[in-house]
DNA sequence: ACCTGAACACCGTTCAAGT
DNA sequence: ACCTGAACACCGTTCAAGT
């Protein structure tokens, strides 16, 4: 399925190939800090590499597998330690946090990230290895551990849009008299928009995390 | 900015435009129905209205302003109603499910959708100021409650992804050994993958609300 | 004002041909 | 095995020309 770095076979010459996944990814996040995801074509990413666009294909089966490279690359970016010093509910709110804090600026990669076999991201699998494994200890069952995960992902995900939305997304225009209310309650929040979205997160995190811990710790403890 | 239906001017021959914004995003809707989002092209919208593609261009600006059009008619399904019978919590529920079962048909919607100015946007408008309203009037202060709305939209957005992910998004394949205990707790959830999506989405949907409702309601209320 | 037809500037992807 | 160059089958969008 997955093509691997061809190693240079013991036999005639090495022809030394250029092209690696290793190089392809890392030419491709070259191009996405540089220019955006817009500017992120086959053939912007093969001028990159110094080669062919068709080249490209003997590496990947196509974009969407940069974008799946890349993504996972992404996500190693993301902090998982504090699952190992703090407690459950502190360590996912500042994965949580990370996690959104990534992908603000790679939101093109959420519809791929959303619905990508784990199969395929080696450093997806280890994040969520470590967030289950600390959810497990901490005394919530393994399926629910998951469905955790997955709930903070959804979260974190509409998150990182909305963080990256233009300024003016909660102005009616002319259309003010249909949500009167509305319109004067967006109008109260933060004016710095990046502020706002990030109270919003926040908000509804910290929620989520408050109710999980009220189902999954005793009052008691 | 946005193009209304041209009213028939009283003088000249009324001419009778074959097109209208109405028109065409009926066509869009049919067009997505039958055949999904990826079979939704201008070219393929021309020809089930029976015009030429540039012909488009005469009622909307770009391929983005369709997908707003389409957008605005999906809010127009979701059922806000229960902001009028039940208690807050109660109807921030059944809004958040009615939500994601719309989206769930429509994640391509969500990229536009996300960023959306509401300007562009009557339905979503109305929308925001029915749950906005309902949420004042439980006592929730007025950005508190925009804040809310973003949340718990971020939420079914990003769940309505995780439910139109393939089913074997959880199987690891030849990574098993990258995340035994993950691999080991996906295997105990539902088989069936909507099934186990919807478990998620509900679980943390229920402790998004439980943890807003202690925040919000007087506990001696 | 509204539509047509041709053209433009791209896309991702394929494939025979070379080494 | 890996790369090139040409070609294919599309895209969204523009624009002069017609009514």
């Amino acid at each position: 399925m997955s093509q691997r770095t061809p190693s240079t076979r013991g036999k005639g010459r090495p022809s030394s190939p250029i092209l690696s996944r290793e190089r392809l990814s890392q030419a491709a996040i070259r191009i996405v800090e540089k220019q955006g995801y817009k500017r992120l074509t086959m053939a912007s990413l093969a001028r990159e590499l110094g080669v062919s666009a068709s080249a490209l294909y003997n590496h990947v089966a196509s974009k969407r597998d940069v974008l799946v490279l890349i993504q996972d690359r992404i996500n190693e970016q993301i902090d998982c330690s504090p699952f190992a010093t703090e407690p459950w509910d502190e360590a996912l709110r500042r994965w949580a946090l990370s996690y959104r804090q990534c992908f603000i600026q790679h939101t093109a990669l959420i519809p791929v990230m959303a619905v990508l076999p784990v199969a395929d991201s080696p450093q997806t699998l280890r994040m969520y290895e470590r967030v289950a494994r600390g959810l497990h200890e901490a005394g919530v069952d393994g399926p629910d551990a998951v469905d955790i995960i997955v709930g903070i992902e959804a979260l974190v995900f509409g998150a990182a849009y909305d963080a990256s939305a233009p300024t003016d997304i909660f102005d009616p225009g002319e259309l003010e008299e249909l949500a009167p209310n509305f319109t004067r309650f967006a109008a109260q929040r933060p004016k710095d928009p990046r502020e706002a979205a990030d109270r919003a997160f926040e908000l509804s995190l910290d929620a989520l995390i408050d109710g999980l811990r009220r189902r999954y710790t005793d009052p008691a403890g």
